[in-house]
DNA sequence: TTGACAGCTTAACGCCGTTAAGGGCACCCT
DNA sequence: AGGGTGCCCTTAACGGCGTTAAGCTGTCAA
């Protein structure tokens, strides 16, 4: 496709691109390679295999991120919200994308400045370095793991098309009538789900940490 | 190696027992059938295909976990708290387990049973259902996202030989702070990183949804 | 002009999931 | 007793995967 010389960035920029179209399961080193009009083996001249390359997307994702993360709001509660938000908003961007992100380490410190930053909201709030950190990855666990099963569980959450089939679930679960209940409430609006949980976490932490604050 | 006759529930055991020791990446369908003194494609047989296989080793999993989950404590919070734990401990005890449990869906309705249990202690703590699918999936998410990034770190937390080299990554962090000591506070204890986390969610279920209980 | 070296190609390896075709063996019906 | 009718498995093979080895081509410095 493109003409250009080719480096990590670009190569990471069109995997990117690609994943969307074929999934993680399509995404292979000669589909990414026909993409940038090249051969396979011309990638190992740039990463040193294909997870090195998954990693190298998982980071030029957090860059994006952190991108438009300029500077957090001040107010911790807003700042944790909205970094969340940012984040589940970025992996729902590509196919499988909390799988791709999840699963990788980073091949650079970029993630650190915006990460201080954040950390450096809650010590002001009066968190202490330990408890800040808690509170980051508790929010960012959830964040994870809640994108995880809605990308597992289909693209398309309401319209009738592919996902759940939440009738043929209720018929099969007859007699669990709270289980049939929590479907219609689960993988009904994915959106506002999030907001739910993530609104309660941060109660959470400001109800357990609420003492040692200044 | 066994002799006997095959069936999925004995191929989703054989499948768990290696998945230990060769990961998911050294899973294959060939290895699987070795152990099972069988050719590969002897699995299609019992299986549509990889996928279906993984769904029942998943499935497996979870009738261990609710056979060990006889009844839920009555207290909400201790419910949660204890299936939780149950849950991470399970994932814990395969390698890749949670990436192997959050990919697939469940083969039967052998999950309905124990989730219909703990919906019950929460309604029956004055949760409405939508809140009792709504609290419980926050936790759900909370655990499978928690234990996904504690699998992918690498097997041992603590010891030196092998997970994140701490004093490396201070070094390459230096002039982030405090990004250099939530790495201390998050890469050290994973068990009790978890349960500073879980009880900071059940906290706030507590408090999010404490004006509409009983 | 020569040589080095970055950046790519061609060819091939071993392994993967999966399919097609068929063989053996138990069981049942007459 | 003998012949069919499945079940459960094997052998053989296919296309595609990640990856490696070896070599070609252009650019640029000495």
């Amino acid at each position: 496709m493109a003409v250009g010389k080719i480096d990590r960035t670009r190569v990471a920029d069109t995997a990117l691109r690609l994943l969307n179209e074929v999934g993680l399961e399509g995404l292979t080193l000669r589909a990414i390679a026909k993409e940038l009009d090249v051969k396979a083996p011309a990638l190992y001249w740039h990463f040193k295999d294909k997870q090195a390359l998954l990693d190298e997307m998982a980071t030029e994702m957090l860059r994006r991120m952190a991108a438009e993360l300029t500077h957090p709001p001040e107010d911790w509660r807003e700042s944790l919200a909205v970094s969340m938000r940012g984040l589940r908003a970025h992996l729902l961007r590509y196919r499988d994308g909390a799988k791709v992100f999840s699963g990788t380490h980073f091949t650079d410190t970029s993630y650190a400045a915006p990460m201080e930053a954040q950390l450096r909201v809650l010590t002001d709030a009066g968190f202490t370095p330990a408890e800040a950190a808690r509170a980051r990855l508790t929010a960012y666990s959830y964040t994870i793991g809640y994108v995880i099963e809605e990308q597992v569980m289909g693209p398309d959450p309401a319209g009738g098309a592919e996902g759940y089939d939440l009738a043929a679930r209720a018929e099969r679960l007859a007699g669990y009538p709270l289980a049939v209940a929590a479907g219609w409430e689960i993988f009904q609006d994915h959106d506002r789900g999030f907001e739910e949980g993530l609104a309660t976490i941060i109660a959470g932490i400001d109800v357990t940490m609420r003492g040692k604050r200044a």
